[in-house]
DNA sequence: AACCAGGACGTGA
DNA sequence: TCACGTCATGGT
């Protein structure tokens, strides 16, 4: 019937509870070790616990735009190491420095800017859970950056789009190719119940599948759910 | 050694 | 609106 929550269960019974967004300070994860890929917390949605956690998934957010999240963990733990996790500290912390910090992501200079634009903004909130609309407001946070962060920091129920997303679903058929962001996700949220750990899982299950069969050409090559 | 990554913005047509 | 160019490091 479904067929947006039909792949879901498909995609689920396959790989898994992905336990997105990960924390690299959640236990499990040495931040003296180089390369560590951990922090994730399969099925517990409990995370993020506290502020300052949900303040790393934001700048999180923001360091992985279009960057291998391998690179955003080394600048996360470069972060971490100078207590710079905390919006109170980064905000003090020279541009220069937060620059250096944060190279391993990639786009330093835009990046470096649009974090401290978010960490004044996140201070000003006051603990409070921000719009959508005041998150696009901010310069360098986008449609698909304010969906993470309302979904994975502030456990807010709406459906995150990438580009992922759009080249896996584009070849199932199930969106068009003119169908711009909010027209995507519109697709979705209609074809799903509003469930916070449906929408988390869903997208965390999209890019481990399309990781595998939608990053190098020919897209979809050898994917199994396009003979479903 | 190219190619790609869990995007967003600025520009010109 | 929209199609491009730009931003940058590190993994495969």
């Amino acid at each position: 019937m479904n067929r947006i929550f039909s792949i879901y269960r498909i995609l689920l019974k396959r790989y898994g509870k992905q336990g997105w967004w990960p924390l690299i300070s959640h236990k499990g994860c040495n931040p003296t070790k180089t390369g560590c890929i951990s922090g994730y917390h399969p099925g517990d949605y409990s995370f993020p616990k506290t502020g300052s956690e949900i303040f790393e998934v934001c700048i999180g957010a923001i360091l992985t735009q279009n960057t291998g999240w391998p690179n955003v963990e080394k600048a996360l733990i470069n972060l971490k190491k100078r207590r710079a996790l905390e919006p109170e500290h980064l905000k003090r912390l020279s541009d220069g420095k937060l620059r250096e910090l944060i190279k391993p992501a990639g786009y330093y200079n835009q990046k470096s800017k649009k974090i401290k634009l978010f960490t004044a903004f996140f201070i000003s909130l006051n603990g409070r859970t921000p719009l959508r609309e005041e998150l696009l407001g901010i310069w360098g946070i986008g449609p698909e950056t304010a969906d993470s962060i309302l979904l994975y920091a502030y456990k807010v129920p709406t459906f995150v789009i990438d580009a992922y997303t759009q080249r896996f679903f584009l070849k199932l058929g199930l969106i068009g190719k003119k169908m711009d962001y909010d027209d995507i996700k519109q697709v979705f949220e209609t074809n799903l119940e509003k469930d916070l750990i449906v929408f988390q899982e869903y997208h965390a299950l999209i890019v481990e599948h399309a990781k595998r069969y939608y990053s190098k050409k020919p897209h979809g090559k050898n994917d199994f759910l396009l003979d479903i």
